[in-house]
DNA sequence: TTTCTTAGTGTCAATAAGACACTAAGATAT
DNA sequence: ATATCTTAGTGTCTTATTGACACTAAGAAA
């Protein structure tokens, strides 16, 4: 995208993907640092004409973590008309994040539609920047740098849907590697809800899910004990994403 | 919308609302009749330039309702290439659905922004047809006229929606009158989930939420023996409603 | 006044959730 | 080598929630 054809592209819609990493017990998302300036965004970008919208947000990851597999769910459409902020579009201009030429383009009124992702952080080799970025960078949740317009709502957007998706379904397929420890994933869990859980009942409550399978395998070269290492059942695992956890009604 | 200035709208946005209503023990939503042809369509429209798009949901709505305080609640957004369908555009110009002036903008490639929405249906006097439609009217979910495009699609992933809102927040403060008697509720929530409940199950739930209140009026001139009246304690509702029913982790 | 239908209530059993303490095993320091 | 530290792994008891189920009360209609 060193030249940008908008003939191709939908007028006034973009994609924004909160894409969540799990690594030294934080929770991450990957940004963008903008070119010659101190702000960040979320990676995304527009819809060509002729794509799905959930296509292009795959294409869109694709580019930036060089995979093509992710889960990726849409959470929610951003449509307030204060997204379009001309002084903002002028001043990426100005500093020449983004050529002239492409004002008008980025001057529209756009809505932007959200979606989170699930990788596992190691497989992420080398993130890579994109036309209007220098850098690709996992961020702690919880130590964000500035970002551009309203992203910052969008991820706490997306975090929030993703703390609610918790009591739907299970998480740490897409999270962790296929070999992982109990502890581990209740770390995740943890690190995503911002809160402490008590072992036992965790243990006893994941355990109930029926989707852990035992290799009877430990984690050697570690500090202590050494502790079991797990995989996830992808067939049960599958089923229990699409029946749900919570009863209710 | 007796013409269509499109210099005022976004290109490629359109939303789509779903409205819910409780009658005579069914589900009910809300459908235009487009003139001309036996084809129904969700109500609905375009944003305009500067207006937020719940806004503009909530205008689409209370011109088809003359309600201007409705229960609004974005689900989800519709951006498969398939929505746009040149046939179908060519189709409502040859049945002069629309002007012929019309099939540009209506021949863009659309993505829809779905809402649903919950009413009291006595309060709804008389639906209001649109530009393009002869007719407005409430239709039963399980007894559905053909509908354009992808609408049926939409309007069952709101159904979905609700039925999973149930488990998350109470319901009934927008779809019941100010008074209503337990085996409504109780009805309103078997019409949503398609499934039959337990009476003194249900009760006891519903009342642990600590929402309802109770007039100790009766519902008279009604066959039978006179239900109890309740009412939403309102303030208990909202703050059930933002804090969640389901605790999960 | 008898019958029919719906409203309203309570109990018991099973399950799920929360609180909590000990033993096992590996790593490190002495 | 052994003592110490830290994390892994397990079980029980209590309480709260859920599901199943049967009777009495009140109004309408026959």
């Amino acid at each position: 995208m060193a030249n940008l054809n908008t003939d191709l592209l939908t007028p006034s819609v973009a994609i924004d993907c909160v894409v969540f990493g799990f690594h030294e017990n934080e929770l991450k998302v990957l940004l963008l640092k903008l070119k010659n300036i101190d702000l960040w965004a979320l990676p995304g970008g527009f819809v060509h004409k002729h794509v799905d919208i959930e296509t292009e947000a795959h294409n869109a990851l694709e580019l930036r973590t060089g995979l093509d597999n992710i889960f990726l769910k849409q959470f929610h459409t951003f449509g307030s008309i204060e997204r379009n902020d001309t002084d903002h579009n002028k001043m990426l201009v100005d500093k020449k994040v983004i050529p002239e030429e492409w004002f008008p383009w980025f001057n529209q009124r756009f809505i932007s539609i959200g979606f989170y992702a699930l990788v596992e952080y190691s497989q992420v080799k080398e993130p890579i920047p994109g036309p209007i970025s220098e850098a690709c960078e996992w961020c702690s949740v919880n130590d964000l740098p500035p970002l551009m317009l309203d992203h910052e709502h969008i991820l706490t957007v997306a975090h929030e849907t993703l703390k609610k998706e918790l009591n739907n379904q299970p998480i740490g397929l897409n999270l962790l590697p296929k070999r992982f420890t109990i502890p581990e994933l209740q770390s995740l869990y943890e690190t995503i809800l911002g809160k402490k859980l008590d072992r036992r009942n965790f243990r006893r409550k994941v355990m109930s899910f029926g989707i852990l399978v035992c290799t009877n395998e430990r984690r050697t070269g570690v500090a202590h004990k050494a502790p079991l290492l797990y995989e996830f059942d992808e067939a049960s695992y599958i089923k229990a994403n699409e029946a749900g956890l919570s009863s209710g009604w």
